[in-house]
DNA sequence: GGCTCGATGTAGACAATGTCGACAGATGGA
DNA sequence: TCCATCTGTCGACATTGTCTACATCGAGCC
């Protein structure tokens, strides 16, 4: 929020991830979006410890999930991305995107 | 190298600040253009110590700048990334980029 | 009822990155 | 000479990234 401040490398990917899954981010879902969209490859406990962290910071909240836990045993969270949150992607974007700016040449995968 | 190799947010920003001055990254200059460019501000202790990082992974390198050392002590070093360097870099743009697309309208920010 | 299995989530330990301020070496000029 | 300035080094510590092992609960099966 502070101007100045900026997601981590993985955290920024978590954040992103839950906003493509819009109101079907559970933990898992996540982990495999990451892994389809990013080639990202990490473990549960990667990823929930970085969601923990990023409650902590207003990054993202979380609702138990209410309806049918027919399936397996604790129920599971919902996560969602805060209005800070997205303020923070926000600023890491445009910060990337500036720097980017020129290099495309160089940047962009030759067609091998 | 490595398919699901990613730099750190900081490493990142650092790359592509080197590859924008082309011939003229010398450490302040780099900070200069952190700030400038992505609002990103550090101390020089900061910046030298994710060089050294970099440098030891193979991702900069650098060269000691020959001519005119007029003003000031040590002779300043010229950083430059290397082809794997540029590698890393391709990778996580591309995966930003993926995780990005469709969200442009939330993520670009409305003119206040 | 007890077992095992799959789906979640938790905890502890440790590695990698990010961060700063204080210090060191050298040169040019007052 | 002495100091300011420019460059780089170092040690300490905070934050992030990472995994494996473990705890929980419900379902289906004997």
């Amino acid at each position: 929020m502070a101007p100045g401040e900026f997601p981590g490398e993985f955290e920024q990917m978590v954040l992103l991830a839950i906003l493509r899954l819009e109101d079907g981010a559970h933990a898992l879902a996540v982990l495999a979006e990451l892994d389809e969209q990013a080639g990202r490859r990490v473990s549960r406990g990667t990823l929930y410890k970085t969601l923990d962290r990023m409650e902590a910071k207003g990054y993202v909240a979380w609702a138990v999930e209410e309806a049918t836990p027919e399936r397996g045993g604790h129920p599971r969270r919902l996560f969602r991305v805060t209005a800070s949150g997205v303020e923070l992607l926000r600023t890491s974007r445009e910060a990337l995107v500036r720097l980017w700016t020129g290099l495309e040449p160089v940047l962009r995968r030759r067609p091998t």
